[in-house]
DNA sequence: CAGTCTCTTGCAAACGCATGCAGCGAGGGA
DNA sequence: TCCCTCGCTGCATGCGTTTGCAAGAGACTG
């Protein structure tokens, strides 16, 4: 294996007959070099394929254009759709995703923050995480932005990026009422996370200003194994409920499917069923899932931009919760 | 914003009465440090809060402990599952993943992979995506190992990572004639792929051996609504097949819904259906899909251990295909 | 007690680039 | 013709580390 020996600015400078500087000077955006020189540097550029290293450019500016990403789990389909949506966003501003895996539920997002950090990101998005506020105070104390998604902090002043959760589940109770279903229960998801609160604490309101209580609850912890189970365990009596609004859609799946396959039971008929998100797959046939939709594109633009923001050196405002709209499709 | 400022190894250094290349050995393991300084700098380190910058030592040692992945789409759920699996196992031996999204079909691979380069990625990985043997070749000539996943190429000495597709296809055709089907089409994926030739061929295969020949063709390119337009010209006919290939477990979620719900067809009554990789929802009883599974975590393992032992100079031989294997489920 | 060997440790030189500063030349106005 | 201005360019320094080299400190041996 012929380790070819790295090619730098100074070949390219010898090449071209000019000073390391005027390379440099040509491969950044704004900086003073005549077009002549220019073009002499582009072209033995290209013939000795050179590319400015990002990362020695990275430690002269510290600005590394990396943003790092730590996410606990991809099964829930929405995240892989907000992470093709953000890397997508962020190449269009020249920067790139660092991924890390929370191993789920494990609190070691202290360490895999510090980890992060070691790679000098220039901003950090913490998606489907919970971050203690001290930790958050860390990353500013380092100057590298960080916004939430999909959690919110009850501390003020932390950059996170939301949707209207608790309308959420407003629409969703109301929207079950209206159906006339009265005995709701409700599938909740990881009793940690905001999101999960936010949308209890909107179907509460819902049922509340129609004069009903929640009729059963389980928690499904936004995994689909114990969404199963917590269906079965909420099924498993005489006096059944005739709708469930579930913390999630991908926890849905798990909730129809026990409901038609193994109770025998028919959706919406004998129990309506919303979800929440939206996911692609909520749209397929086999589910037909009604759900509260999140506009993922919103919310990964809404982050991008905060996070440039900040990067570049305005304080921005904590960004609005962003609307949800009821899809009604088969189940409710 | 009070910009804190960095905190290097020289304040570590000051702080604990050493020099800066104490402080340094002592975040390298195996250096030769006296147990006593050692002691005297982590605990300074911890009160200042000194962590090594990853960056710097990159441009010293030659190596970022970053991979970078290129990854075509996400929809596909076999490709979530990869990229939380790689990236875990990668994370376990203390490397990061660098997400680039290749905009898709679109050919700036070329454009991508150069992007990845500036990074000093230690390895490459390019999972769903077409690599041209000659951008491989520059690849190497950066001394930048390169696995392809999923994906073959013609060239020899190409690392890659992939089933045994055509074991696969043929395990499908065996299996639909068992079952006594003579009028088998095929949903076929982009044709520009490996994996797509590879199962094809193995379909025809069982087929040939069975004195049967292709009942229809039509083409998915691997995308939903491609795959269910490919569905609705197929039995857009009187003489209909009784069986389908489809050419991953994606595409036959699509073809499913039109069978069933747009063409009221029973199945596997009136079609039976088998796909290819056993992604999770392939197992959801809304489907429960009859498919070739392959093993995506052992094909991240090898992945892993290829791209590992090139980085550590030795020079390994293409790995060979993994065994895939029939599951049975509903759908035929 | 001198000599030798083994550990530690500091020095200084990289790594590949960006950037302030000063110098250079050309063009324009008086 | 002279001088000022302005656009380019090179020099040198610095970013935060690692690491070869040589020297210092003990520890042992003969």
């Amino acid at each position: 294996m012929t380790t070819t020996r790295k090619v730098t600015s100074l070949d390219v400078a010898n090449r071209a007959g000019v000073s390391r500087s005027a390379v440099s000077r040509v491969f950044t955006p704004g900086a003073s070099v005549s077009e002549r020189t220019a073009v002499k540097v582009r072209e033995a550029a290209n013939a000795l394929g050179y590319r400015p290293n990002v990362l020695a450019r990275a430690m002269l500016t510290g600005k590394s254009k990396i943003i790092g990403l730590v996410v606990a789990y991809l099964d829930n389909h929405f995240y892989p759709t907000v992470l093709e949506l953000l890397s997508e966003a962020l190449e269009r501003e020249g920067y790139h995703v660092l991924v890390f895996m929370a191993a789920h539920g494990a609190e070691d997002i202290e360490d895999i923050v510090s980890q992060i950090l070691d790679y000098q990101v220039d901003g950090l998005v913490l998606a489907s995480v919970a971050l203690s506020s001290d930790l958050a105070k860390r990353c500013r104390a380092s100057g590298v932005p960080v916004v939430l998604f999909n959690r919110k902090l009850e501390t003020e002043g932390e950059l996170a990026v939301v949707s209207d959760n608790r309308m959420g589940g407003r629409l969703a109770a109301e929207h079950l009422i209206a159906l006339g279903r009265t005995r709701i229960g409700h599938i909740a998801g990881w009793e940690g996370a905001s999101t999960q609160r936010d949308r209890e604490a909107g179907l509460m309101d819902g049922l509340r200003a129609a004069g009903l209580g929640l009729f059963a609850r389980e928690v499904g912890d936004f995994r689909l194994p114990r969404a199963k189970d917590a269906t079965r365990r909420m099924f498993d009596t005489p006096d059944r409920p005739d709708a469930v609004f579930v913390a999630n859609d991908y926890m849905a799946f798990g909730v129809m499917d026990v409901l038609r396959s193994e109770l025998g039971l028919s959706v919406p008929g004998d129990v309506a069923l919303i979800g929440f998100d939206d996911v692609p797959s909520a749209a397929w046939p086999a589910y037909a899932l009604t759900t509260i939709r999140q506009d993922a594109q919103a919310m990964v633009t809404t982050t991008v931009e905060a996070l440039l923001s900040e990067i570049g050196g305005t304080d921005v405002m904590p960004p609005d919760p962003l609307p949800v709209t009821l899809v009604r499709r088969a189940t409710a």
